[in-house]
DNA sequence: GTGAAAGCGCTAACAC
DNA sequence: GTGTTAGCGCTTTCAC
């Protein structure tokens, strides 16, 4: 019955323009839901279509739209459960615009990274989110220069026309020892990061010690479940040991949970435990931990909201979008004995 | 100096020939790095390519060659770490051959994967692999008629022409048997899970428990932190304690340790634990915990070249591919009291 | 080696 | 409302 066609190809609108009796800029038009074609045709068309199994090719329609409707977003940890959870709000966002995703990843690689930039310019998207990236100031210029970017997770990697979201750190900082403090703590110590984040968490911890009237206590640690160990070991060797431990982020707690438990040291009994992000490890029932929330999925929106509005407006001044963070109070803090 | 073109676009192959003086199939054989071009043209080419910061555009090449060079993933959860990991694999395996990853996610909702799957098809991949997928059957044998398709991590789920990747469950079931037994166990048990993967594992851990002539003890759990507790906390109140237990995944363990502990009981000094799937939550120093890890790489790369063959071959027959997993032994199994 | 011409599947601008 | 025409930026014959 098909034409002589060689293998079957995917159909085409010219296929099903010829079956359905009509135009081809008819078919183009019933299937974007143009209004105004006659019910007759439109059905004509939606039958012959749903005959041949016609599917709208968007490579094609990309081409001479001189746009993809996807947006390039590069994430440079996946296993990061907080990124995870960014990406969940940035899908949620593309599909209510109609846009798609186009996901890669550098793991960690300044230069793959790089890549994986050049590779979505190449491919024409109309937009590229970097996930907390790890890459010179130059390379996001320039892609900045080329579409409307924008950085969630990081406010120090600026560039012109270059929109960032991020949650407000200090803010957040002082979230755990507004809430320690009413428990009734007085000794709440804090182990800091290092790296994009990690100042204003501490900044913002510090200055909520000091309006409480009370003695900062902070040691370096890292984002890594061992920075939260060594961290807290340093704090529980101290003469005066804290009551309470806010660490820079859910893993950080997890290494500091390691350490009190190796101490012989219960929480929240004997010390009290704070992490970042809440990341699913937080609500995971073992830890059950109090932790500070950065509302992602707002992240996700505010990402791809940013992006479109730059397309309309490209020349505007780069602006930051700061969230505001919240406290989920769990059972890894307490009062103090 | 440029052209009055209006707003500056991107430079297309027409504008660096007309600046390198040459056709544009030249450009295009440059670019593509074809070998019969003299080193003159090719110096000349690349230089006004520089020069106009040209950039192929590959919404152009994919709809002439009528291929993307790029696979769609549609993942069912990012938040598993799994999933983070062998979509790293896939990532490599990807990039090594040259080709692009679109990644979807459908949010564990069978519809929303159904739409992720119809709009990579209008994007016209060249493969499709699901990790994990929840979805109906019909909707992959649908997908598998149309593209070259491999389902990641689930073996029941089949359709004709659609490969499969999967650890060999069978055999990882057996393997925490084996290291408990040599430790010197007799009374181990297993939390089973419930869906793709959980039999295979149940069956094999039976299997090795009867193989070592020892009494396999079950109790239904599931893939989960909750189904873990609930698992442990039976096996705890049970007459005759077990010494170690199995647990289905590596979540689930994390939920069978809150369970010993809050029974006061010590891991490994009262209970040995083992998990699987050997996630970065197995490698957190707090849990130490005893995984058995999937070769997730291997897996993303196998998943890869079963697209490719298939692009080749689009007749032969669904070919299931079996990773072998192995044991990581950690600090959470010792001998028994 | 190199250039000219055709066309991938679609949308847009314009006639009727 | 509907059909016709001209490209989108690229690769690919096919001449030379």
């Amino acid at each position: 019955m098909s034409p002589p066609k060689a293998a079957s190809r995917r159909p085409t609108i010219e296929t099903v323009a010829q079956r359905a009796g009509v135009s081809k800029s008819l078919v183009s038009l019933v299937m974007r839901g143009a209004p105004n074609v006659s019910d007759a045709r439109r059905q004509a068309v939606l039958a012959a279509a749903a005959e041949l199994g016609y599917r709208p090719n968007l490579v094609a329609r990309s081409l001479v739209e001189r746009r993809t409707r996807t947006i390039g977003v590069l994430v440079n940890d996946l296993h990061n459960p907080f990124h995870a959870e960014v990406i969940d709000g940035l899908h949620e966002a593309t599909h209510e615009g109609g846009l798609r995703m186009l996901l890669g990843t550098g793991r960690r690689d300044p230069a793959m990274e790089g890549e994986v930039i050049e590779s979505f310019l190449q491919q024409d998207v109309d937009g590229l989110v970097m996930l907390s990236p790890d890459l010179p100031q130059r390379t996001l210029a320039a892609a900045a220069r080329q579409v409307p970017t924008v950085v969630v997770g990081r406010a120090d990697l600026r560039a012109p026309r270059c929109d960032i979201v991020v949650n407000d750190d200090e803010a957040g900082g002082a979230l755990p020892v507004d809430h320690l403090a009413e428990l009734g703590h007085r000794r709440i110590a804090h182990i800091a990061g290092v790296g994009a984040g990690a100042p204003p968490r501490r900044a913002g911890y510090e200055a909520a010690m000091q309006r409480h009237g009370l003695e900062p206590i902070v040691v370096q640690g890292d984002f890594t479940d061992e920075g939260g160990y060594e961290g807290a070991r340093a704090l529980l060797d101290a003469a005066q040991r804290p009551s309470a431990i806010f660490a820079c982020n859910d893993l950080a707690a997890l290494g500091a949970l390691t350490a009190i438990e190796e101490a012989g040291l219960s929480v929240p009994g004997d010390i009290s435990l704070a992490g970042y992000d809440n990341t699913y490890l937080a609500r995971v029932r073992h830890l059950s931990l109090t932790s500070v929330d950065q509302p992602r999925t707002e992240m996700g929106r505010l990402a791809v909201q940013a992006i479109t509005e730059r397309r309309e407006r490209p020349d505007t001044p780069a602006r930051v979008r700061l969230v505001a963070p919240h406290l989920v109070a769990r059972s890894s803090t307490g009062a103090p004995r």
